[in-house]
RNA sequence: GGACGGGUGGGUGAGUGGUUAAAACCAGCAGACUGUAAAUCUGCCGCUCCUUGCGGGCUACGGAGGUUCGAAUCCUCCCCCGUCCA
């Protein structure tokens, strides 16, 4: 698909999994072109979680202006739909000051959010959720595929019936609208107007990133990722609140409580994290348009030839 | 030296004569995913052949023999691991 609109101002979005060195490409781009840095990440948006989900750092940051980080207390919840609210009042302001926005990409959802829209559906509503899962409860297994199955066979038939969530959200939207959830989706997104994404792909060796995340986790621990934890904890924050939930604090707050060592909790993170990388990459080989580069951002070699190609699309 | 317990597919671990290539779980691989997405879910997962089929062949439950129509499952010997007694 050609763009045609030259009035259209480039927006960069740097995809990969975690560790492949988004957050570092990002900052070294941003400092050659212009830019800044908006993260499209659902964990980085929650404040005081800051080691387990890889904010980058005031040093790493290198004065760079970082957007999208911060922004929500932890028992607050954002939302794909949510995030492309922000996103798009973020992005208005970086270009608002002439500068080229710089996304570095964890969450595929998000983006797509951001860039393809969303279908124009309801919000979800925490009472209906509540009254579904207390039945889905007490129905068992597969009584919201059942009830879903009434209310749009065709969305059923595309969810697996043990598939809570996304059945939950299914019905919800059939409920809260009055259609089903076919229809509102037929309907069609409302994409991103005005700006020319170019996707880059950060896609290192399978091998390496599985070291690169070792690694990470190792140093993660040792900048002080415990204290973290119980800093979280003197502040008052319920351990029921969302971000702990995430990768890693769930483990070592398993680790607090008792449940295993630190190297047990170090193993599981790493490999949780290998996992979530490995559905990131599921996810985004299959985003449109994406030059895809065999390495990690921080790497000389890999970061001089994004910014080659860079500078020929902008 | 002796007495028990145990050695099962990458790991943990069921299975104690026959629908058992061998449960389950984990890891691994592939995939789905339009509002909790660092979530959730699905498939595959010994090797191999083809006419890709609830298809064929081969290999497999520490090793070697044996019993049996048939063994991971029973017997014998051997090897290894653990605990205990000397």
């Amino acid at each position: 698909m050609k763009e045609t609109s030259g009035r259209a101002a480039p927006l960069v979005a740097i995809v990969g999994p975690t560790a492949s060195g988004k957050s570092s490409l990002a900052v070294w781009l941003a400092e050659r072109l212009g830019g800044e840095v908006l993260a499209c990440d659902s964990t980085q948006v929650y404040r005081y979680f800051d080691i387990g989900t890889a904010k980058p750092t005031a040093d790493e940051r290198r004065g760079i202006p970082h957007h999208l980080i911060d922004l929500l207390e932890p028992d607050e919840l954002i939302t794909a739909g949510e995030y492309r609210r922000l996103a798009v009042a973020a992005l208005e302001d970086v270009r608002r000051c002439g500068r080229l926005p710089i996304f570095t990409v964890g969450t595929g959802l998000y983006l797509r959010a951001l860039l393809e829209g969303l279908a124009d559906a309801p919000a979800r509503s925490e009472e209906l959720r509540a009254r579904l899962a207390e039945s889905a409860r007490e129905r068992g297994a597969e009584y919201l595929h059942r009830i879903l199955a009434r209310l749009d066979a065709t969305a059923a038939a595309r969810i697996a019936p043990r598939d809570d969530p996304k059945l939950i959200r299914a019905i919800e939207i059939c409920l809260l609208t009055g259609k089903p959830i076919t229809e509102v989706h037929r309907a069609g997104r409302a994409p991103l107007e005005g700006y020319r994404p170019i996707k880059l792909g950060l896609n290192p060796p399978r091998e390496e990133l599985r070291e690169r995340i070792a690694r990470r986790v190792r140093a993660m621990l040792e900048q002080g990722w415990l204290a973290e934890l119980d800093s979280l904890a003197a502040r008052g924050i319920s351990s029921a609140a969302r971000p702990f939930g995430f990768i890693g604090y769930r483990e070592l707050a398993a680790h607090r409580e008792g449940k295993m060592t630190l190297d047990e909790a170090a193993a599981a993170i790493e490999m949780a994290t290998r996992r979530y990388a490995k559905r990131q990459m599921t996810w985004f080989r299959k985003e449109r348009g994406v030059e895809w580069f065999a390495g990690f951002g921080d790497d000389p070699l890999i970061s001089t030839t994004v910014l080659r190609f860079l500078e020929s699309q902008l």
